[in-house]
DNA sequence: GACCAGGCACATC
DNA sequence: GATGTGCATGGT
């Protein structure tokens, strides 16, 4: 097929290149990806900033520090105190099993990294596969409600299939690209916010002359 | 004021 | 296994 390879490249047209992830560190991303869960990203920056302005952009900092601290810190990012958790699961983790540090965390093998990874109290597949691929640099496609969303409204795959049945289909038909999962994946974020969102735009959708219109 | 945003865990049936 | 709910801020 090269369905996956040609929306690509109209998408990627349209857009152009995304620059995912924006700035920071490897540690920073793994941050940043736990701070978006269901959230705005213009939120999840807010956060992020006061973690740098209190010098607690790090693994060891964050592993002291109480919990409560650290949610009125990422108060931005909403679900404050759940993600409070979750970043303590996860620095906790790092500490106990790589010293907190992440290029001895990217030095692990990538399929059992990830199983270690989804065990942690609150990281589920988006969120370990968005580490993968961009704090660590691993060729891992991240699916998230944006791709479901527009593959499903283009009749790729039905919305009920797994997020496996998903991440397979990118596997499959691209080849393991981490640059180009990383683009794709940014891509279909950027469609999702622009003509396939929760109420489409579809006149101004860039994939409806290769693929005609969406069946919403 | 309703809707939406780069999910996940948990309860219930 | 499928479905529903809580978590919460900030922009549109």
């Amino acid at each position: 097929m090269d369905k996956l390879e040609s929306i690509y490249k109209i998408l990627y047209k349209a857009f152009g290149p995304q620059h995912w992830w924006p700035g920071g560190s490897p540690f920073e991303i793994t941050v940043g990806a736990i701070l978006t869960q269901n959230t705005n990203w213009s939120n999840v920056e807010k956060a992020i900033k006061n973690l740098r302005a209190a010098g607690a952009m790090n693994p060891k900092r964050l592993h002291h520090m109480p919990p409560h601290k650290l949610a009125a810190l990422i108060r931005p990012a909403g679900y404050f105190n759940i993600k409070a958790k979750r970043l303590k699961a996860f620095v906790h983790f790092l500490m106990e099993h790589f010293d907190g540090n992440t290029t001895l965390m990217k030095n692990e093998d990538t399929d059992m990294l990830r199983e270690k990874l989804l065990s942690i109290h609150g990281i589920g597949p988006e969120t370990a596969d968005s580490m993968l691929l961009y704090a660590l640099g691993k060729p891992i496609f991240v699916i998230d409600a944006y791709t479901k969303r527009v593959l499903s409204r283009h009749n790729i795959m039905s919305h009920d299939k797994t997020y496996k049945d998903f991440q397979e289909l990118f596997h499959a038909a691209m080849g393991r690209d981490r640059k180009r999962y990383n683009e794709y994946h940014a891509l279909f974020v950027a469609v999702g916010k622009t003509c396939c969102r929760p109420k489409p735009r579809c006149n101004v959708c860039p994939l409806r002359p290769f693929l005609g219109n969406p069946g919403l």
